[in-house]
DNA sequence: TAAAAATACTCCATAGGTATTTTAT
DNA sequence: ATAAAATACCTATGGAGTATTTTTA
């Protein structure tokens, strides 16, 4: 009852036409020359007619070549846009969380289990690294949540708390939570 | 840069969510059983999320299921659409012929020969049955011109002229001439 | 004659089928 | 216990690549 046009072959052909020429276009979708020669003719045979004039040097498109790169474009970006909304789902119940080292495995993980158990379609993904590496990966947008250690008032703060340090006097550092989200 | 997605895995997908079941998918887009289950599984791997929930029994669509769904559906219709519009721009250079089997061969044969030679891009398709048949295809849109027999002013006609009947009377057949189209 | 596309040919990945096992009611 | 889905396994198709030939500006 549905036909179907395979997605790929679509984007070899509006690849070609936009790009002029098979051999570019097999560049553009990391297909060979050979390849895409091939998935157009397959286009043209499973559609019965002609998509492109091959006139040697240049490539034009014919009539139903026009219509169907109008289709084809709309299918791609309706498929891009699908992909996407649904890689949007995942990471809405996705939560990442950046922790020193150090600080990893001592009291957090109870704490983290706690947290899978009270939200059990969340997907937790922990990266631990060095403070100063784990901001910065934080300020680019890699985590939800983050742990880092530094000085009091350094950068703004959900909540931080003291830590004293090891044989450092009063001002050591401070852990502190910083978070851009609803956790 | 572009995310694509099988139509085919779609279409046994939506198939599943409509049938409510692996096996009556599989009848309706006639694949096995087993290869709709792995369809889907392929489905999920690639999008990386379950689609349906699989309570034994019964199916349903997760809530990412359920937007893809949407976008399947879209994506298919506007396929189907797409090709039916190209097949649509085919049958324009094509002229569907039904003419009576005792008439076929006669003069009709070098007439057709000499219109393909002049309307190269034009594809020819004739048919032969009984007259009365040929006039039920033709109302139901079958064909582009016909050639029925029948007595004279049974219904409106492009041409029409006489055709001594072996053995009968005067009022006998005529062979009448309908179209409905450019030639 | 120098590019670009088409073709010949090969290989391998994988999609689909059959048969079976697992699961859930 | 039964119906449905998942899995193991096998096979064959065909898509992609390389190398080559054909085309045409």
């Amino acid at each position: 009852m549905f036909s179907t046009l395979d997605p790929v072959l679509l984007r070899s052909f509006v690849a070609v036409v936009e790009s002029g020429s098979f051999t570019r276009a097999g560049d553009r979708v990391h297909l060979s020359q050979s390849t895409v020669s091939q998935q157009i003719r397959r286009l043209e045979e499973q559609l019965g007619c002609a998509l492109l004039d091959r006139h040697g040097r240049y490539v034009a498109t014919t009539e139903q070549g026009q219509h169907l790169l109008g289709y084809a474009r709309r299918l791609l970006n309706l498929m891009n846009e699908a992909v996407e909304q649904l890689q949007q789902g995942q990471r809405q119940n996705e939560l990442r969380i950046g922790v020193p080292e150090d600080f990893a495995a001592e009291r957090l993980t109870p704490t983290l289990a706690g947290f899978a158990r009270d939200h059990p379609d969340t997907r937790l993904e922990v990266t631990s690294d060095l403070s100063s590496r784990l901001w910065q990966q934080f300020s680019a947008g890699a985590f939800e949540l983050v742990l880092v250690k530094q000085r009091r008032g350094q950068a703004p703060a959900q909540a931080c708390w003291p830590e004293p340090w090891p044989g450092s006097t009063a001002s050591g550092h401070r852990y502190i939570v910083a978070t851009r989200c609803r956790w």
